[in-house]
DNA sequence: CGTGTTCTTTCCTCTTGGGAAAGTACGTGG
DNA sequence: CCACGTACTTTCCCAAGAGGAAAGAACACG
């Protein structure tokens, strides 16, 4: 598996967070929490080990009444996800095929 | 997300069993220990656990010299790994998004 | 019955995902 | 400028589980 499968991505709340911000640009930390759903304190640790990888850039954003973390994909993120993507797609292939193989004994 | 995906079978290992498992009927226990790859232990253990839930089915073959273990999916099996292909492919969907969204600031 | 082959099981280690709760940073209102 | 609330972040902790090594088991063959 030294294709784009990727092991760090492939974890199902990490593969849920680069999927929501693949499609858009920079979307809200309450978005995403709502939306895995997961706790405050595990999506804080998904994002800072994406960003710690270079998959997600955070930016702070004031707010009426305070502030917000926006969230988005690097480049070098929508690349790998797109290299992931691949690799599960040529997985997913797999299960379309109609079942040929050699017939058992 | 209580679509199809099936956090069991995500695991890479057990994708990657399914995946050789779909397209073919009975297939040699050493065929996938070498194409996974991955020990003998951890191929028998991903194996069990298929075959406890159901996932798959094991036969004993008599062979020159010695006897072989073989494997296929069950209809269970395969209908699953269907299920979690299809979300899978959701989320390869959106990979596939050109980025839209608003703009930054 | 001894031996080799092919798995299987046990033992152990180490990683890591995830929640709770404490901590931090900052904006707002008083 | 301080008290307070909000919005994350970090620390602490635990449990699950993936995986290798090595011992074990089952069976065919000579």
């Amino acid at each position: 598996m030294d294709d784009g499968f990727n092991e760090f991505l492939h974890v199902p709340a990490r593969l849920a967070i680069v999927a929501l911000l693949a499609p858009t640009s920079w979307t809200e930390f309450g978005f995403l929490r709502d939306a895995i759903p997961t706790s405050d304190s595990a999506l804080s640790k998904h994002l800072s080990s994406l960003a710690a990888k270079g998959y997600v850039e955070v930016r702070k954003d004031k707010h009426a009444g305070g502030r917000r973390t926006l969230i988005r994909l690097t480049p070098d993120g929508r690349q790998e996800f797109r290299r992931h993507a691949a690799a599960l797609e040529r997985i997913v292939a797999t299960a379309r095929a109609p079942q040929g193989g050699e017939p058992d004994g």
